[in-house]
RNA sequence: GGGAGCAUAGCUCAGUUGGUUUAGAGCAUCUGCCUUACAAGCAGAGGGUCCGCGGUUCGAGCCCGUGUGCUCCCA
């Protein structure tokens, strides 16, 4: 069979792909195997695979293919979240492009455009993930709207109103002028920006002298309620419990003191806005103040405000800095930066404000939750999140969960004309209900119109996927949950982590997942986040397409430390695809041999099979530790030197026949072993190349993808050292080949002054090949007219034909005998004090000992070396 | 303002209760090679005041204090 120059992704990864999914590898189904399971964070169903989604799920895969190679039951679990604001968002965007508004639509008829959109574009992402590889039980496909799902969304909010867990209040709340919703904390994004602090004058009754106070908001003075200062405040001592005026409107309001007040701060008065400010809502409650609200949903003023009623408050701005400037109220303005929110989904900024929403009381359902992960019965790698998550926790606020959106799961509350009302599951039910708790018959009561947060929905994913709360105590449930491992980004340890924790107490009364891995963000070479508009977000199916998946998965799993962000470069992703061209030439210089094997019986391969059979086994052993830590890139690392370096370099040079020489049945046959076992160390990381080259070595009948490890054996430490020092040797006598400028094809004789007879009988045969030597003799003395190169503790004289150049050959004895004198003088300066040998173990002191003997015959045989030379 | 984390080669990072050589790897750089699997390759080389200062200790990249710089979270 003819192989191509290099290998090509393409022509193979949809093929492996099917196949797998053909033989139903990636099915789960409850069996006497302990099970491991993942559920896939849900995307948004309306994404596109981005470099997060591309990290996250390479993890997620890794970790399912090893343990599915391990004996597991493997399970993971994939599936799309409805995404309210942002599938909304895109809804009504794709009406306005044919020209219909949304407000001109009923509730119906504006779903039923958004089912159709979803069914149509939804879920493109979970395409793009077979592309990548990911081993998922397509047939478990879950979406948080699902007919069960949305039920038992419902039946949670309808049974935490019961327990008075979810109230209604009225509350400050983040409000989105454009896409006129409240948001969570969460879902604004606080952004340091530029604005003009305002000193405005205001005139103070029954006084010549006004108080001036800063503000960057002035248009929202006609919202203010009172001026307070601080107590102790020296300047405006005089002025407690009178009262001034607004500009321009004149309204009456106290001066009030209080020590939220920073004197520091602008004029040391501040103007209090309990409508509209946060902490101005606070004081307000504290002092019993007015709330004027002066603003519409949209952002325009009220008809409270009195002035500029219908103006977009930003427009205001400037125009009341205006007329406050020209009325003499405006006493100058100054440049000021400070954080300000902004709103996640639509990027305006967000406006505090007052409303009428549904909470959640976060503090009795977060303490189990808190506790878990404090005691590591739900493990965090790495565990520095820990403490965020300690600190989001002990400091939790109530949760606004409703929504002024269509495209989600509709509060199932209930109110009749006068705001009465109930929670039900339906409207007969409501009906009822009603007459029970106000004693009205046949009541017409009208549903909320507004939606929960999707967060309220996605909280219950873990146990939802396997219906563990619409259908409890099923087979399924009971085999899965809680499941294994979360891989998940560090962002929604509050959004999600912690909300599915408590879902997990409240409803299964145990932890939903026993570890959380958390990724790093992905950011570009420079460091900057990805975003659209930097335009730093690579096109990550064109990259596969280049590439081949497993190189991008390569690429990204490299680059990725443990536990920090991982800064994306294409030329990790060219690494990978390096790497994959290193494995397919190696197939085809072993696919050389296939046709010409003998039967001798020379055994001259035993040394190189020995030495590589216990690199497998230390190797394995330490990627089992590593992958146990969720070192995932360092696992790679390991294994890619292994390969490259192990295989590729030393030990397929090492058995290689000459140009056209027979190689050993036996010994061919234990390469082909090596190799295979090598691709299935690497599956997991890069399954497609793997699952190729497996089927290539030889005919097969089962595949790589399930193919179970075997356990491996302790390492021979003293086979692994001798290999060490066949390395060493070979590198250190290429220098000198190097450095004498000898062709390859020059032979060299080679005189070894050792100790250790044994062993370098035992590597003879492979230093002679790789040195391409012509005689190697063993000797007592030095060798006159030589190059004398010493490694470690041996000796080695090489004679050339040409005339030995020995010029640098001094310097190079003289540098290594330095750094010898000065590493011998630290340990004797060790060995010397008293205190360290009474001090320290005795492991240690040996240690040191020998450290010293050893340098000492090193630096002999050195100046033995210098000496000959002259 | 409060809290957390980080600082080791040009870049990205390892460095496991303090002793395992005078600190390692990958990438990048430089030198020499189209050597019969691989130039997307091979063989080598150079490159570090472990952020500064002080302390604990027989011994510090690692522990403590302090300063500086950066990042994140919360107000």
């Amino acid at each position: 069979m003819e192989l191509s120059k290099n290998f090509e992704p393409q022509s193979v990864e949809q093929k492996w792909y099917d196949q797998w999914v053909n033989k139903g590898y990636f099915k789960s189904t409850p069996d006497e195997r302990t099970p491991y399971t993942i559920v896939m964070p849900p995307p948004n169903v309306t994404g596109v695979l981005h470099m997060g989604h591309c990290l996250n799920n390479t993890i997620q895969d890794i970790l399912i293919r090893r343990a599915r190679m391990m004996g597991y039951n493997t399970c993971w679990v994939p599936g799309t979240d409805h995404a309210s604001i942002a599938t909304e968002a895109k809804v009504v965007a794709m009406l306005r492009e044919r020209g219909i508004t949304k407000s001109s639509l009923s509730r119906d008829e504006f779903l039923s455009y958004a089912w159709e959109w979803k069914e149509k574009y939804g879920g493109i992402i979970l395409q793009q993930l077979k592309k990548l590889g990911c081993s998922l039980d397509w047939d478990r496909t879950t979406f948080t709207m699902d007919k069960d799902y949305y039920q038992s969304v419902i039946s949670v909010f309808i049974a935490l109103h019961k327990k008075g867990v979810i109230y209604r209040g009225k509350r400050m709340i983040n409000w989105d002028v454009k896409a006129l919703t409240a948001l969570s904390d969460e879902e604004v994004i606080r952004k340091e920006t530029k604005q003009k602090l305002y000193h405005l004058r205001y005139n103070v009754e029954g006084s010549d002298t006004p108080i001036i106070i800063a503000t960057v908001r002035p248009e929202t003075i006609m919202g203010d309620s009172a001026i307070c200062v601080h107590p102790t405040d020296e300047r405006y001592k005089h002025l407690h419990g009178k009262f001034a005026t607004v500009p321009l409107i004149n309204r009456r309001i106290p001066i009030i003191a209080d020590e939220y007040v920073t004197m520091e701060f602008g004029t040391g008065a501040l103007k209090v806005t309990p409508a509209h400010d946060v902490n101005d809502y606070a004081l307000g409650q504290k002092h019993n103040l007015e709330i004027i609200d002066i603003f519409n949903d949209n952002g325009t003023l009220s008809e409270a405000a009195q002035i500029y009623i219908g103006l977009d408050r930003f427009d205001v701005r400037k125009k009341i800095a205006a007329e406050l400037e020209e009325k003499g109220f405006l006493l100058k303005t100054e440049e000021y930066t400070s954080e300000v929110g902004y709103s996640e989904r639509t990027d305006v900024v967000v406006e505090p404000r007052l409303s009428l929403q549904w909470w959640v009381s976060m503090k009795d359902i977060a303490t189990p939750a808190l506790t878990t992960v404090m005691e590591d019965e739900i493990k965090f790698y790495p565990p520095k999140f820990k403490n965020v998550y300690r600190h989001w926790m002990e400091n939790i606020k109530d949760w606004c969960i409703s929504r002024q959106l269509w495209w989600g799961h509709r509060i199932p509350a209930w109110y009749d004309n006068e705001g009465r009302f109930v929670v039900a599951a339906n409207e007969k039910e409501a009906v009822i209900l009603f007459e029970q708790q106000f004693g009205i018959a046949n009541a017409t009561l009208k549903q909320d119109e507004d939606c929960l947060d999707t967060w309220f929905s996605s909280w219950l994913w873990p146990f939802e996927v396997f219906k563990g709360y619409s259908n409890p105590g099923n087979a399924e449930i009971k085999y899965y949950y809680p499941t294994d491992t979360l891989v998940t980004a560090p962002e929604i340890i509050f959004f999600w982590v912690a909300r599915m924790i408590m879902a997990g107490f409240e409803y299964m009364e145990t932890k939903p997942f026993k570890e959380v891995y958390f990724t790093g963000i992905v950011r570009d070479k420079l460091g900057r986040k990805m975003s659209k508009s930097l335009g730093n977000s690579p096109d990550l199916l064109g990259l596969i397409d280049q590439y081949g998946a497993d190189a991008a998965r390569f690429g990204i799993m490299i680059s990725s430390p443990a536990g920090n962000d991982i800064l994306f470069d294409e030329a990790a992703l060219e690494q990978g695809r390096n790497f994959n061209n290193k494995i397919w030439n190696a197939l085809k210089l072993i696919k050389m041999w296939e046709g010409r094997q003998s039967s001798s019986t020379l055994n001259e391969n035993k040394f190189a099979i020995d030495w590589f059979e216990n690199r497998l086994n230390e190797v394995s052993g330490e990627v089992n530790s590593m992958m146990q830590q969720f070192r995932l890139s360092e696992a790679l690392k390991t294994i890619y030197s292994l390969i490259w370096d192990d295989f590729c370099s030393w030990y397929l040079e090492w058995i290689k026949p000459g140009f056209e020489q027979p190689i050993e049945r036996s010994d061919y046959e234990k390469t082909i072993g090596f190799f295979s076992e090598l691709m299935q160390l690497l599956h997991p990381f890069m399954p497609f190349v793997s699952e190729e080259i497996y089927h290539l070595l030889q005919e097969r009948e089962d595949d790589l993808c399930v193919k179970q490890y075997i356990p491996k054996q302790q390492p021979e430490k003293r086979l692994l050292e001798v290999g060490t020092l066949l390395k060493a040797t070979i590198s250190g006598l290429r220098d000198v080949r190097n450095k004498q400028q000898l062709k390859p094809k020059e032979k060299i004789k080679l005189f070894i002054q050792t100790d250790e007879l044994a062993i370098f009988n035992s590597i003879e045969n492979i230093l002679s090949k790789q040195l391409n030597t012509s005689e190697i003799t063993y000797t007592k003395d030095s060798i006159p007219g030589s190059f004398t190169a010493v490694i470690g503790k041996d000796t080695f004289y090489v004679v050339t034909e040409q005339p030995i150049d020995i010029s640098n050959q001094k310097t190079a004895l003289e540098k290594e005998l330095t750094h010898l004198k000065g590493f011998l003088q630290s340990v004797e300066k060790k060995l010397s004090n008293e205190r360290f040998v009474q001090n320290a173990n005795p492991e240690i002191l040996a240690l040191e000992q020998k450290k010293k003997s050893d340098a000492l015959s090193k630096i002999k045989v050195i100046e033995d070396s210098l000496k000959l030379i002259g």
